[in-house]
DNA sequence: CAATATTAGTTGAAAATGTAACTAACAAGG
DNA sequence: CCTTGTTAGTTACATTTTCAACTAATATTG
């Protein structure tokens, strides 16, 4: 005789949202690994730095909450695709500016076209009030308590 | 100059269920961990079983989408705490049940009563309705495409 | 009922992640 | 300047996850 007063497992939120994650995360990531072999980590790091420019690793670990070790291992990886290329900063030398290469631009560019039309999909199964919520509730939850 | 054109990080769809999903997982993560120790899949099959009563692994891995190698360290570690045991199914050898000891009740007690209160706060602070939409929004997003 | 195919679950090795300790560069106070 | 502290990033090691191969039991087919 199972106890299920307290909570339903399909009703908690941590779970459906893990749940919904790893889905979603499935489905697009062939997009990144079979044409170029990412990882997840630097496909995130290629998009921040298409999209905000050059960022060096530690700006780039702020905004996407990615930890430095992961990121130090994700920027040695896309240097290896020669996708990145990183520029000591003169006046401080611990920080590195990292940028993209001609090839780190067409892949992002390409990517980036992907995820577009990746999320309108999803839009239109979802429908355009729906979305508009869902992504303000993920707003406030990815910002913690 | 970044072109940010074709899309917006901050409004792809698996990066905001992602950042949502690691921001709440941790959130909820230290309950489990630090009270018994448990992983994720732990706490998962821990949950499936008190919930829905007995099941073979293979019945959780298909409700819990999760891999069965997973859950096979997943058991052999509750087994380990005891808050499991299997018992072999007569007419199929192949499939084991597994159940909780009453250790592993009296922890499914706890952490599900846990896991009412956490969810009970991100209720309070998202609304109603939106949570509503929400939960609505990731049992479709689950079942992929 | 023997040969083959499936299924549940386990195991070992390789890949990825997380933790902690480390280096190198700069900053600040005396 | 010289100690002490902080910061950016790397490296080494332990834990966890993934992948592929495997075992044992049952199902299926000729």
């Amino acid at each position: 005789m199972p106890t299920s007063i307290e909570m339903d497992l399909s009703n908690f939120l941590p779970y459906l949202l893990n749940q919904a994650a790893d889905a979603q995360g499935a489905a697009f990531s062939p997009t990144y690994k079979d044409r170029y072999g990412m990882l997840q980590t630097e496909w995130r790091i290629l998009f921040h730095l298409g999209q905000y420019g050059d960022l060096t690793a530690k700006q780039i670990c702020d905004r996407a909450h990615i930890h430095k070790t992961k990121a130090s291992r994700g920027v040695s990886a896309l240097e290896d695709k020669r996708f990145v290329v990183r520029e000591e900063v003169a006046k401080d030398r611990r920080h590195a500016l990292l940028s993209l290469t001609a090839a780190g631009r067409a892949a992002y560019d390409d990517l980036s076209m992907a995820a577009a039309q990746f999320d309108r999909k999803l839009q239109e199964r979802l429908g355009g009030d729906d979305v508009q919520t869902l992504k303000r509730c993920l707003r406030a939850l990815m910002k913690n308590s």
